[in-house]
DNA sequence: CTGTTAGCGCATTCAG
DNA sequence: CTGAATGCGCTAACAG
């Protein structure tokens, strides 16, 4: 009964709690607005009192109508199963803290999707869009810039597309690895990645490795690639195939997973052909430093993922604040985690030397 | 220079629309809500060639300022490091795709957060809240209500507060762990939970280990529980007791992650202290079928995750149209997905029985 | 079938 | 310092 009368479902409006105040609407404002020193200091307690009383919220679709600005940001996810993009997310979701509110669309790998979800943003009138999708075309994304909203890539470059983007430094995260493999010894490695349909990381990540092997080939090391598809297994007997051979030859064979999906989809099949020790028979190092390596002792690069979040919504802000006008890159360094799978001073590192010798 | 003339940075507004066509915007408006028929033919596709001219997007803000909804549905997310909260996230926002857009939130496990990103969600004015947070209390829930706002609960209930549920039966879940663990000859269960703060869910699977115990307990088999903060590794030796006093007298002991966080802490342990084929030492399943669980070879219970995010959107919708009223709880029935670590049909497990013969 | 008018909730002029 | 008037982009009544 105490604070019955203002229940009746609909939430209070600015003029709702003018009215009840006893005042108008633009006081109320410019309290809202934090315009003090501009009201009457007892206005302004008298205004505060009213709008708790009646629990007031100002709408933010109001507010946006009028200011220009919702501060609605729009984050485009491809594919949510992959726990990269995950932690993109959190970084992303934390830094806009600041003062953004984050639109999430899932496309679920589905390019028809993307395209579609980047439409509705469009008409929700987000104020940046942060991409981290992968068939996204040129012309989709330029209908978006052309139309002032600025786009932030992750991971993900985008030709002749002028906009900011941020990511791994892959090349250099793959001479890591590469020069960690070889410090242990490997001396054939084969470089495991999905099929690139336009996704340029893996395709950058791909060519990193048969330059950096290209290198290396003098000091016999030698390397290959291998494309797998995650929903097609066929490739999976040309890895043993590998494997075998390279064992035969007395050569110490290092697998390379391009990533987290195709790094499990590799372990499982390892594990079924070689048993739960399979770590022991085979080594196998990834891109992406997923929650079950330091289970599976698997060696990793471990993306900044969280920084690349708070890398890209700092640079949409500096884009929606108009602060910088040319696009920009940031790559970021990764970092090898290593661990029993490609390391010689653990116990199931020296077995796999004892058995390649 | 062919489509120069409108890329003046500010998208087209309907009135732009209008004074192109040479109509109003009524017509305009007509057109885009469909009220097809009630335009002449030739209108209809003047309109149309305009709209497509000019890039125009209906304003979603001031469509829902007018209109009354704007179509924006909330959730709010605890913890979107656990995988089974991104897997709801991901039915929701299928089922969303009807005809709703998603606005994420993440609390990152923060009571205080959790509160304020309710209140913010509130500001957009959203239609709906969708809610997997653990620390929220009743009247925060309720001050959503009140404002007429629709709220979903996932996988908690909270006491005393009238709104729809949808979770997994952890009751039932629960038993169909403890019914398969003794079908496979353990006859001593320890189940790990973490420190259930506010969490129902943890509160109740507890509750029911306990219970289904409790029956089994005339037929010898015994449990009990124990509580693992996962930032404090300090119970993790008492595991170790345990699994040692029960093997020392013959006994199989198996234990039970009330969720994937507790397992893949435990399972963690259990390597360090027994090596990689840890799994043949001890017995490990758990709630959540995450990820690494097929690597790991852990039996789990699989959630119905998808369909619990689909099924709080349904809920949602409904009360969103009014269509019901009393509050409806909606659980799911779990899976148990049967791994070596449980199984006596497997190698591992047979090594297993072997030991504590 | 089309055009006119009014108002959603708010902020921004401008007078008082 | 405060209050009346105007418009953001759009739709819902109405009238023509």
């Amino acid at each position: 009964m105490a604070r019955d009368n203002f229940s009746n479902d609909r939430r209070a409006t600015i003029t709702d709690v003018a009215r009840e105040a006893g005042t108008d609407k633009p006081s109320i404002s410019r309290y809202l607005n934090g315009e003090t020193g501009v009201l009457s200091t007892e206005l302004r307690e008298h205004i505060e009192k009213v709008i708790a009383k009646l629990d007031y919220r100002t709408n933010q679709m109001a507010h946006g109508l009028k200011r220009g600005r919702n501060r609605l940001v729009g984050m485009l996810v491809a594919d949510l199963t992959n726990p990269y993009s995950v932690e993109v997310l959190q970084g992303v979701e934390a830094a806009c803290h600041a003062g953004y509110m984050l639109l999430i669309c899932h496309a679920a790998n589905e390019v028809d999707l993307e395209r579609r979800y980047l439409q509705l943003l469009t008409t929700y009138r987000v104020e940046g869009v942060i991409v981290n999708a992968l068939g996204l075309k040129e012309d989709t994304l330029e209908s978006l810039t052309r139309g002032g909203v600025p786009v932030v890539l992750v991971n993900h470059a985008v030709e002749r597309l002028v906009t900011d983007m941020v990511g791994l430094d892959n090349t250099e995260a793959v001479r890591m690895a590469i020069r960690h493999l070889v410090s242990q010894g490997f001396d054939e490695l084969l470089f495991v990645v999905q099929p690139y349909a336009q996704v340029s990381s893996r395709r950058v990540r791909e060519a990193a490795f048969l330059d950096t092997i290209g290198v290396l080939g003098v000091s016999k090391v030698s390397g290959a690639t291998i494309v797998l598809d995650l929903d097609n297994d066929e490739t999976l007997v040309e890895i043993d195939a590998r494997i075998d051979a390279a064992q035969r030859q007395n050569r110490r064979i290092a697998l390379f997973a391009a990533n987290a999906p195709v790094a499990l989809r590799v372990a499982l099949h390892l594990k079924d052909r070689h048993g739960v020790d399979w770590q022991r028979r085979v080594a196998l190092m990834s891109i992406d430093d997923s929650e079950w390596a330091e289970l599976a002792g698997m060696t990793t690069v471990r993306q900044p993922t969280y920084t690349i979040g708070e890398c890209a919504v700092e640079f949409l802000h500096e884009r929606i604040e108009g602060t910088v006008v040319a696009a920009r890159e940031c790559l970021l360094l990764g970092e090898v985690v290593v661990r029993a799978s490609t390391s010689t001073t653990v116990p199931s590192q020296r077995i796999m030397a004892a058995h390649s010798s």
